[in-house]
RNA sequence: UCCCCUGUAGCUCAAUCGGUAGAGCGAGCGGCUGUUAACCGCUAGGUUCUUGGUUCGAGUCCAAGCGGGGGAGCCA
């Protein structure tokens, strides 16, 4: 018999049908009348389905296995359910444990677990209420992202996961390397690339966008969603050393033109997991964080704040808030200021652009006052900085100075200044990370609980 | 990388001034019940992260190490 889904018995099903469910018990309740109620979850949606199992059932010798965590597979007829809770429940008529979890072992309870004790055991968290739900809203994301740039008409564009562009201006890289290290160590001689693997020293991608731009002046606009390394020993709640990243790249586009596709792009992704991941939003508002569903509903109803840099700076300086670092323009503004801007003064996503050049990258395209670049920020409440973009510069003799004085050899990015040099167009793109938009999503505190098998300093366990 | 906090039962935590370890939940057993974070009773469960030090005596104080958490920086 083929297996029904239980969300499917859930919404669908109506008393009278025979169906198969497969999953994993979360609780049972035996009852001295003969039966027992099993609560099984497979996955397929944030509740359970409730299911009573009496001496009639075949199989019904072994519900004592049917311990929390065991996986068991139960056919039988659903039924209007007379209790609270459920709209329809299953009573079974043939009851199998597949595999039993013995209880005095099997870490996860029938309570609450924390979180850090849940990223010790990331194999068994995928069952519990919180990281089905995460993983769903997760999975919803991801297709409205994929749904979003292809209904635009963008190209999905596999770029590389191994680079030798060895610094592409954000943070330390991974090396990857087949040399052996314990030999090399051994004979202490020196490492050189030009015998390793690719014939030069090269890393796990800190951007496709270098690669993203290639299509973007070729195909059109484009996206990238891939993994995304970063070697920083950065310990937070918002810092990964593996993330998702979505970078969307296009032709003709300005900065203004930048800032609406983001803002749409933000406001659909969240739309949708607010339309489909019902049950499991209600969850996250009601057990993560109170406001998450107010938060995304402001997101989702009302235009983002758009502010240069500059007015920001202006606005800090007169909070009349102490901040521990100073405001001064031509800075980096911190956490404390963006969270002030966000949380503080207007309670909703702020874009900030066109920043001082001397804190941008090299590919941020110059304005005209030559101090500042046309790169945007999204700040959202409570995660910050969750896109970074910038319109790029598209000038061949302008990117060269501008290489020269980031301390970077152009020649080294004798393809990307080729771009430039043949054909070149305005264009624009962003950055989003993907685990600060589950965040955001969601309301979990922690970023490593918004990926399925985190690494972090220190720790890369699963 | 820096600052702060922290490590005790399967989990979450308590243990006064340094005096030989306790609760809730979970688990096992029994009772009760169309139950649903069920409820009631009983029972079991500990190398107090590791190593060293101070002390008659260390979960408690000191040092180092390892792990966990929060904040900062860097960033997405």
């Amino acid at each position: 018999m083929l297996r029904t889904r239980i969300a499917q018995v859930l919404n669908e099903s109506q008393p009278g049908e025979i169906v198969n469910v497969r999953g994993w018990v979360r609780t049972r309740r035996d009852s001295k009348q003969d039966f027992s109620f099993l609560e099984v979850n497979d996955g397929s949606c944030f509740k359970g389905l409730q299911v009573v199992v009496d001496s009639s059932a075949t199989g019904y010798d072994t519900i004592k296995d049917a311990t929390t965590g065991a996986s068991v597979s139960i056919t039988g007829e659903v039924k209007d359910s007379p209790g609270k809770g459920q709209r329809v429940e299953l009573q079974a008529s043939e009851f199998c444990v597949l595999g039993t979890a013995p209880a005095d072992s099997y870490p996860l309870q029938k309570k609450g677990h924390s979180f850090e004790f849940l990223r010790e055991i990331a194999h068994l968290r995928p069952r519990t209420n919180t990281f089905g739900a995460i993983t769903r809203v997760r999975n919803t994301a991801a297709t409205a992202i994929h749904e979003f740039f292809q209904s635009r008409g963008f190209y999905y564009i596999q770029t590389p996961v191994i680079t030798t562009s060895d610094c592409e201006g954000a943070g330390q890289m991974f090396t990857v390397t087949t040399l052996n290290l314990e030999r090399i160590a051994e004979i202490q001689t020196q490492i050189n690339y030009a015998q390793d693997f690719f014939g030069k020293h090269a890393s796990l991608t800190v951007s496709g966008q270098l690669e993203a731009e290639i299509f973007a002046c070729s195909v059109g606009d484009c996206y990238t969603f891939g993994p995304t390394f970063r070697a920083e020993n950065s310990n937070t709640t918002r810092h990964l050393a593996e993330f998702w990243m979505v970078e969307p790249e296009m032709p003709f586009y300005e900065l203004t033109d930048n800032m609406e596709l983001a803002e749409a792009f933000i406001r659909h992704v969240i739309g949708a997991v607010l339309e489909r991941c019902g049950d499991d939003m209600e969850f996250f508002n009601q057990r993560i964080d109170k406001t998450v569903l107010d938060t995304l509903r402001n997101i989702t109803e009302n235009d983002f704040i758009r502010l240069p840099y500059t007015e920001a700076v202006d606005l800090l300086l007169q909070s009349g808030q102490k901040f521990e670092y100073a405001v001064e323009w031509g800075c980096d503004l911190q956490s404390e200021h963006e969270r002030w801007l966000t949380e503080q003064h207007f309670k909703q996503p702020v874009i900030l652009h066109d920043y001082p050049r001397t804190i941008k990258p090299f590919y941020m395209r110059c304005n005209d006052d030559g101090k500042t670049v046309r790169a945007m920020d999204v700040l959202v409440p409570r995660v910050g900085d969750i896109i970074g973009g910038s319109q790029r510069e598209e000038r061949l003799d302008v990117l060269e100075a501008r290489m020269t004085e980031c301390g970077l050899n152009p020649q080294d990015y004798w393809w990307y200044c080729d771009l430039r040099r043949y054909g070149t167009v305005p264009h624009s793109g962003f950055g989003l990370g993907f685990e600060r938009l589950i965040q955001l999503v969601t309301g979990m505190q922690n970023i490593r609980d918004c990926i399925p098998f985190h690494r972090v300093p220190k720790s890369a366990e699963f």
